[in-house]
DNA sequence: GTGGTCTAGACCACA
DNA sequence: GTGGTCTAGACCACG
């Protein structure tokens, strides 16, 4: 799992740390069950602030992607991920809508929308699948 | 045009209104050459800060969407909307990738959020068609 | 003299007639002595109000372009023009140098920059010499 | 650096904030990856509102001058400055074309201004060489 | 301590 | 009446 961090741009780095890990999973390079390095490990091998780190920990566990253990670690959720709840879909949306509507403003036609959406999908989980 | 702030949302009010009126003209509601409010009048109207109007106007501009006269007010961009840019594909997939891991993530299949993007797609272009 | 006004551009209107004006009196399209339109035909023209039009004639007269009689109507200077004044130098030099400065940073080098120039030079100087 | 403003200049002090950043840089005494002031110390060292700082400094940042890191501060572009771009060259022509248009009109020859030109070229670009 | 955002209120240039 | 600019002062997220 190699982190990549972009210290100029607009998301805060606990979010792209967040975005990274989640992308971990999604492409089956972390698993449920598997071990995360501990905060403040992880902290000094890329090179930001312990609260950093804990807060991205904090809010994935809140979402239900990890578990923190005081003192065995933190590990990708063996009970498996959160699913599709109702709040999730309405935030997808929320989410989604303003990029949609862009979107069709500069004349994406719907077919090209979704030929990009489902290619990110293959790339996402297929990518990593085999190294990590 | 009717819109909807929502004070309490993390992402800030210039923001909101930005997505609101690319919402509109992708939606029909809001025609190229179409006037906008003037900065005043639509901060009184929806009670902000006429400054966070003026940010928002101002980087509608910046990105092609619409144009400021200088003492005639806002009009739709009546060139017509910018294109598909390399700049823009770059910055739709940066917004993409993590929410289609997240998806992922929790069992969306493929289909269904291609459906779900298909929905919201129609659901923009066709809601405001006639009631502008 | 065709008149050209961006009505989108961030300088002000008064400003783009004077320049329009200078430039047609340095291509020769406007020779001292010639008659311009009158405030009120100009404006009608190409359409704009007839305090820009004036606010144009009046700097320009300041600076000596043009002389403007009661009744006579306005008419470039039949005297010449203004020389190379020590306040010309001055201005003319505090606008250069934040352009050059940019061109500098952008790595233009000194021999492209001083092509770009001497290139608008010949380009004003010869392009409407003929057709007044 | 040493800033200089024009609080009775007709241009905005933003952007003779933006020139003096952009010369510093032409000549050399700010170099990529250098730290600028942060927005407040700068605005109370010079005696102006901390937004207009923000702004010349958003502005820059926008052009690719600056880089702003959301809580180290700003620096001047590491990865080095914005190239010749075909809509720098169109900004470029067009503001020289009006000044150049004066000159001729006040029968500057060509010589004369391309001298001026170039010893504002090698001013800027040797001036401040050594001290920073 | 950093920039980001928002507010309230003011003056000005422009047309 | 329009947007452009500036000020003063405030709160927040981030690290």
């Amino acid at each position: 799992m190699i982190i990549r961090l972009d210290m100029q741009s607009d998301l805060p780095i606990y979010a792209q740390l967040m975005n990274q890990i989640i992308e971990g999973i999604a492409s089956g390079s972390l698993k449920p069950g598997e071990d995360l390095p501990s905060v403040r490990s992880l902290a000094s091998d890329i090179g930001v602030n312990l609260h950093t780190i804990n807060k991205a920990y904090t809010l994935l566990k809140q979402e239900g992607f990890i578990q923190i253990h005081r003192q065995k670690g933190v590990v990708v959720n063996p009970d498996g991920m959160p699913g599709i709840t109702p709040e999730y879909e309405q935030k997808q949306a929320e989410q989604l809508r303003p990029m949609i509507a862009e979107a069709i403003c500069r004349s994406m036609d719907k077919e090209r929308l979704l030929q990009i959406v489902e290619s990110l999908y293959e790339d996402i989980s297929h990518s990593e699948k085999e190294n990590a």
